[in-house]
DNA sequence: GCTAAACAAGGTCATTTGACCATACTTTCA
DNA sequence: TGAAAGTATGGTCAAATGACCTTGTTTAGC
């Protein structure tokens, strides 16, 4: 069961079957829907989850209508919203499938016990959030210096699967750039 | 001896004296002229540092000379290069002082001993972590949804301090605009 | 398989933004 | 104190960008 989980957990850390089998036991696995959400903006994040299969979008909507995206999460990824989840207040993002999508979710108070009694995982953990820091440190920079096209090329380098997965607007909203400028730059690019 | 780096440590963490001592005792203070700098592009971080006094930036040059800032460090808080302190591998931003700062540095190994055995210091590194993972998300989303004018409206209240303190093509520099446009804000505000 | 919704792309136009230049003022430090 | 560097502001202009609308195409889901 869950062995996309096990695999990915086997892959990238040294902790033994058994304990990987303790961790897997504690997840409740989960099929969303096209479009479906599993955190909606002012709720509370209760569960860690991680993506089996598909992918998610980490977005907030400003009131005038406007989606801005934060995140995407494909399969052998992690999701949920930091600042809620840790402290328990209400969110300010929401979380939902771009695709149709299987994930496994975590009880926070479940998972937090893992991390305690396994040093291993509270590790690898560890170095999640480090990739995550380098990351978005990079993207900022790449936010303040980068012109609209260089920062979609950017990203088709560094996400080349993702172009086909998501609609244009999606990216747009992920680059902060409109899409009528995301279209141009492609229109652009094709005519070289 | 480092007094403003005692009482930090006494009023945000649960550390014994004895304890703050211990961590005191590796810490070398020194000081930094405006502009001196304590990391430059390509150099390798070994130092973790608290800035005592004074203000520091954390910045990016592009090859055509544009400034970008990531992060400002005021007194009261720390700053180091992340991913290079962490992997020791060449840094791509530098470090420097917007004014005359006093700052205390720990060699690397030095304050991973210090983490390894003081777990209260570790789970407060942590929550500094946090903190900062909350905060570049939430830059994040300002830098996608809010206008030129919104952002610095955001960074006049978020930092009330800095503006004084700083020339505004460093601001410009921050919010990713142009200090053409940061000026425009301004003199438009100004007239209402 | 069909229908309704979602989507990409193009046109037009007003607005915003940045590049470049000049100027006046302020700060630094020798 | 005085020279030099740094700084804020303004003018002008071209380019980039977004808002709004239309059209033709694709996709999803019954």
């Amino acid at each position: 069961m869950h062995t996309e989980f096990q695999q990915y957990l086997f892959g990238q850390t040294d902790l033994p079957d058994e304990t990987i089998r303790q961790v897997c036991y504690l997840a409740k696995p989960k099929v969303l829907r096209r479009n479906e959400s599993i955190l909606g903006t002012g709720e509370i994040c209760r569960h860690k989850v991680f993506v089996m299969k598909g992918l998610l979008k980490t977005y907030h909507t400003t009131t005038d209508g406007h989606e801005h995206i934060l995140q995407f999460s494909p399969e052998q990824s992690w999701t949920l919203d930091v600042e809620s989840y840790d402290r328990q207040v209400p969110s300010r993002v929401s979380i939902a499938a771009v695709e149709r999508s299987e994930i496994l979710c975590w009880r926070k108070t479940d998972f937090d016990t893992l991390l305690a009694e396994l040093p291993a995982l509270k590790q690898f953990a560890e170095q999640l959030i480090s990739r995550n820091t380098y990351y978005s440190r990079q993207r900022m920079l790449t936010m303040l210096s980068g012109t609209p096209e260089e920062r979609y090329e950017d990203f088709v380098q560094r996400f080349p699967g993702f172009l086909s997965r998501l609609p244009l607007r999606m990216i747009a909203a992920y680059l902060g750039i409109s899409l009528k400028t995301l279209t141009r730059i492609r229109h652009a690019q094709y005519r070289r």
